[in-house]
DNA sequence: ACCTGAACACCGTTCAAGT
DNA sequence: ACCTGAACACCGTTCAAGT
């Protein structure tokens, strides 16, 4: 597994790319953001772009798993802390992605290689649940319809404008009924 | 309230444009149906459109309205059943918008005409679970809390595929937590 | 009032060429 | 291997002109 030069900095070019990319698309939204205006921010060429990515949805992509794989890093510091706890703390990491969610969502169709994150996105999301539940004592498959309905919670609470009383009461409410 | 001959002719116009667009968004999806594909399946000109509707965005609230008032008129047929029926129901009327409703949240940052549009389709499901909450008995602060929470399964479940069992198993949860 | 032809600025993407 | 200039087909939208 031992990189070469090349791929070190095949990798912090993806990085700047990537950070550059997020920045515009959690700022202006994705359709917003053009391929032009993140090369003039990177200050090289439109066409450079495609030399790192195939096409624009696979550069979201590259955006996506960086943005995921930075949060699952931190999923150890949270990991022993109540089922409402760590659901407040998913939405949190993420409701400065709320617009790109979206954008996820409303590409399922068109974009298999899009569907694929939105799974792994699942997964991840499924995985904190289903473990902490089965911590409680929850059986394994009351704990998937539990993951289920708490996955769409986490959604609905992150695709809408929200006060912190609603998702509290939201919390809350789901956490008195899960156990 | 009584139109005369000109306006009656516009909304006839108006809804041979929305029912085409409509079925267009509805197969290829909002971003990959140009207008030019829009004029094309109606035999006009590409900016014939924009003589009755200032934008897409605006074209594509049209479709919105009208597809959710065709649904608002059926509503009194299904207005004395089960609360899990109603759900059931809701989600067999829009599946076939998934994507359009989809393409709705990644919108709503920037477009204000769809954020309007988007706050009345919430205000319609809540209309209904409240309503049938409070026939059941339950008191308007618990509705509130309740119908935020029906409507997140409901667009978990609008907005994710998903097998019939997945979605019973999630609304007969939903009842049994509802009382 | 209703529709069109022609144009505008911009989009994502490709290609041949340069180093 | 990495980057660019120039072009391609297409996009949403505008405007002046026609009936």
């Amino acid at each position: 597994m031992a990189k070469n030069k090349r791929e070190i900095n095949l990798d912090v070019k993806k990085k700047e790319l990537e950070d550059t990319a997020a920045r515009l698309f959690m700022e202006d939204g994705y359709d917003a953001t053009s391929m032009n205006r993140i090369s003039r921010a990177l200050g090289v060429a439109p066409n450079t772009l495609y030399w790192y990515y195939p096409s624009k949805d696979e550069l979201l992509v590259g955006v996506l798993n960086r943005l995921l794989s930075d949060r699952l890093t931190q999923l150890p510091s949270i990991a022993g802390t109540p089922l409402k706890t760590q659901m407040a703390w998913v939405i949190q990491q993420f409701e400065q992605s709320r617009a790109l969610m979206n954008t996820v969502h409303s590409k399922l169709d068109q974009s298999p290689v899009i569907r694929d994150w939105h799974e792994r996105f699942h997964s991840f999301l499924e995985a904190i649940v289903v473990h902490t539940l089965k911590a409680k004592g929850v059986g394994a498959q009351r704990a998937g319809l539990l993951a289920t309905v708490a996955i769409f919670l986490l959604e609905g609470l992150l695709a809408h404008p929200h006060s912190q009383k609603q998702q509290d009461n939201v919390l809350e409410w789901f956490d008195q009924h899960s156990r």
